[in-house]
DNA sequence: GATGAATGAGTATTCATTCAT
DNA sequence: AATGAATGAATACTCATTCAT
């Protein structure tokens, strides 16, 4: 089991600590058995804890969904942006940022399951990975390359299309290809032609190879 | 409540006829209280049958809920097969059916809610909305008219949208330019220009004059 | 399956032969699953008739049960009764019956297994092989080769002995030492010394010959 | 009621308490209702525990009910042992042994109950009874007193004797004439002559006298 | 007599949550 | 803060039994 969370807690206080301890069990526990049939005392077990020390860190079981399904998008994000620092034109810094969401939600394959299955009960606006989109597009609007209406009609229907190709290649195992289709259906979707959006994905990539993990 | 599949089963045998109202039952708890929280006695109760007359027909929750999502979309496929007969080129086609899938899933709140709980548990190769999408793409291809490899991936991310769509209106209310943008989308996906989708959106809209219920 | 006792009803009216095929059922399932674990419509659909014909025949299960018992030992006491016109002296009838109530009940396996189920609910009265015993002890204190008091307490010793052997031999398959020390230690409860117990067994033997089936 | 197993943790975790109430309660319960009748929310009812109490204890009724009759099997054994610290003679240890078992599961009814309901569902080799008979046993053949084969047909089918004379006494009441006989019945078996036998239980009873509690 | 769909009382079992230690 | 025994509400599921056909 990956020990993430509690690692990163190294040096905070012991209630840190537990927390930490607590996030990781929880992903391996909703990876393994979904949010739905997890049980609590699954995760206090595998985390070492007796079972009521969940309550002294949660108030329930959706609480402790929220915060994981929060915590690992802040980990993705924080990935994503390191990656893009100077990166300049829009079109490549979504592929990128696409392209770096799926990989690392693939590769940590427990992140991407509880990510997929808690997809639908997060409040949408709570979805962090949505504000480098907005700003991004707006950035390619700005620029002329994508021709299109910014509102949460597109941004549902890019998630859509992420979450999609996310949750196949959880089944299916990573494919490179599948990443890149996303990508190009994303962009032509934003006004892009096929021939342009296939272009754009190509040349993104010498971005992508410190990603090659 | 609707009772739309003890009224399809009028005249068969009383076995049929209680199944057909337990499903309605569903439909009408599963929308209402999302399938997860559906108890078996609430369904039995509203159908107005004892609890234990439903293991007399399904083996449990999760069976239910796959005949009940299996027999909506049943439903409307079969009025989407009418609503087609001779309409030739794929991409009115396309938009057609996605726009009446749409339509009727959303008018039918009940349906469209089912449909979008359920949608992650269903056997995808089950999704008969797939059969017309797969057919009419490939005869876009023929035609010249679409431009983009018609495989899993694709047919994975075109449900997606449509799903995504459907949720959204199922939340915010019907609305038919979200309708349009999805279609457009679909279309841009499949290889059109953002003009050419545009433009094939519009000029289906007539055929649709039937649907304004 | 064996099909004894729907046999038994050839020629006899159709409530007669669909009451056999209900036994012969019931003995099926019974040795399977255990008395108390036995559903009706398991009975009922092995012998492939509806659920509710059972309660054309017997009240409920404990009926059914006590009507099994009853019919199989009935069966075995017919089967003791004809081997043993011409035997005079009591030590060897009651080898002999013993003998054969052991391997009759053993070798049809189902029979024996529903006999040890079913022989703590039976109404002792009931049990008709006390009947031969109780004839053929007395038989044995008039001949003055027994030396022992005649009451239920002795009765419900030698049962006991016969259905342990009973027992052990099911699960550990037939062994003819068994029955022959179960033989001997009834004779030795009835007074006899062990070397004249011992005897007895062996002289008795000649008279089993038509059983080795 | 009697609280022999709760008294017996006096001191002990609360763990070991609550279960110990447990076992009085379920032997409480099993006695008068008999095992297959029982109702796991009888006995937490009585022990005046909550419901759910049970599970943190036990996986089903089943293992309760082999978990009881083991601990009811050891506290009679523990007694016994203590009655024949400095008896030598084989004989007369398994008259004291016999006795002794059938006047306490005779006295403490509860405890024959629950011991006659369970017999047939307690795994063989766990019975601690037959411990001391074996010994015992072989004690007699190396004294030369008794005359047989020592086996697990032997000791079943002295089990099968003692369970029998104590399921006769529950329910017609103790009588020491019974116990008595089952006793020679277990000596004749073993290979005395009826004489010996008798001599052997009369001049036992002296060993008794501190049982006539 | 046989059928088999419907019934609904009866219970086991789970598991989130509390709280005394 | 952590513990873990106790709680008890919540419900799924079984299956004997009935009865209209």
């Amino acid at each position: 089991m990956t020990r993430h969370f509690e690692i990163r807690a190294r040096g905070a206080k012991k209630r840190q600590r537990t927390r930490g301890s607590l996030l990781d069990s929880a992903v391996n526990v909703f990876a393994r058995q979904g949010i739905s049939n997890a049980k609590i005392s699954d995760i206090t077990e595998i985390a070492g804890l007796a079972n009521g020390t969940f309550y002294n860190h949660f108030k329930d079981k959706d609480e402790l969904a929220l915060q994981t399904a929060l915590a690992i998008i802040l980990e993705i994000a924080s990935g994503i942006d390191q990656s893009m620092g100077n990166i300049k034109d829009a079109q490549t810094r979504l592929v990128v940022a696409t392209t770096q969401f799926l990989t690392t939600a693939t590769k940590a394959k427990d992140w991407g399951l509880v990510l997929v299955d808690g997809y639908h009960q997060l409040p949408k606006n709570k979805i962090e990975t949505a504000v480098y989109l907005k700003a991004d597009i707006q950035l390619g609007l700005d620029q002329g390359v994508f021709d299109t209406t910014l509102d949460n009609v597109l941004l549902d229907q890019i998630a859509a299309l992420i979450m999609s190709s996310l949750s196949l290649q959880l089944a299916t195992g990573i494919d490179k290809n599948v990443s890149k289709r996303t990508c190009q259906h994303i962009l032509q979707i934003l006004g892009m032609s096929t021939a342009d959006a296939i272009k754009s994905v190509r040349l993104a990539q010498p971005k992508l190879v410190g990603l090659q993990l």
